[in-house]
DNA sequence: CAGAAACGTTTGTCAAGATGAACAGCGGTC
DNA sequence: GACCGCTGTTCATCTTGACAAACGTTTCTG
């Protein structure tokens, strides 16, 4: 798929639901209406500064190219979910990402108990992890600089490298956000 | 931040990553070296082609033009964060994204007192969102369709139309992850 | 029914991006 | 030293994106 049709169907989809006229919305980014009729066409090859003028003015995160599906809805009540335990502790997917495009994103709750802690290898180069505490106290982070995390603190650390999960309180409960690279 | 200045940065950061010398990278992305050279230095307006062809040579997700400069690691300890207040309710941003447009995903946390609602309106087209209830009960999601979470509970739902979220008990904490379209 | 005011399209002009060749700077090899 | 292979840069040429103006349509309004 070549981009140009992206842009085309995202432009018409994203201009429509703002309610913008061609020319509205040319004199609103600072375009002629001329370029975004051709590119409503499907013709040409805009500029970045074209581009991001219009995603200013549509107010829609720049990768608006990515004619994105229309999303769904998903409960996954507690105790459901993937589970991908280990001795002490529950590991479980409330949300695996399924595939391209774009990069993958899985969200996990992680209940760790009484000292139970949990060894993970590197991930794959540019994986991020994003933890938020939210009960309980726990050492997390990479192995030569884990951080004890308390109720509600955040922390974002590299995971290509080898991380730990432990719990210093009786028990933890944390929220994990894994964040692969395409 | 002119959005050249961006790439120029995010391209000799990601080119250096992979190891490649510009005249490698040109052919691999079937480009002219001096287009790369040029745009290294912040200069010129690239087409989305032409910026289309290196993300792909380089395999890397489209927005990597914005210069996401990897602060490795960050920790924000809980009562930190920027808050985002209305009556009865902490909404605190743990992690927010700089500056649309771009690829976007920010992270909450967020606790309601006492009965205490947060409309919200809609976001933009494509907005994904994410809910974990830490503890309490809440009513959370579309406004016609909202549903009762407790703690543990996982939901998705998206955040391109209007949304509530509510507290059912006495006190609710929730984790919000809410992703933007790329 | 004019007439006006929008809508989106098409066209010619000009500025600017993309190109390839020529360039200078470095490090290793015979 | 002379030669090679590589690095990244600068330059003239050509292509093309962005623009304003004019166009044909449709829709509202007096």
């Amino acid at each position: 798929m070549t981009p140009i049709t992206l842009i085309a169907r995202a432009l018409k989809r994203e201009r429509a639901k703002a309610g913008l006229s061609l020319s509205a919305l040319a004199e609103q980014a600072g375009l002629a209406k001329s370029t975004l009729s051709q590119l409503e066409a499907g013709q040409g090859n805009p500029s970045i500064e074209t581009l991001w003028a219009i995603a200013t003015a549509l107010d829609v995160p720049f990768g608006f190219l990515f004619d994105t599906a229309p999303p769904d809805m998903t409960l996954v009540r507690a105790g459901e979910g993937t589970p991908i335990n280990s001795e002490g502790t529950d590991l479980r997917a409330v949300l695996l990402s399924n595939g391209p495009p774009g990069s993958r994103r899985d969200l996990y709750r992680f209940d760790l108990v009484a000292g139970a802690a949990r060894d993970a290898a590197a991930h794959p180069q540019g994986t991020i992890e994003h933890v938020i505490v939210s009960s309980g106290r726990a050492r997390v982070g990479p192995k030569d600089a884990p951080e004890e995390l308390g109720p509600g603190d955040y922390f974002r650390f590299p995971g290509d490298v080898a991380h730990i999960y432990e719990a210093v309180s009786e028990r933890a409960t944390l929220f994990l956000a894994m964040e692969f690279p395409r």
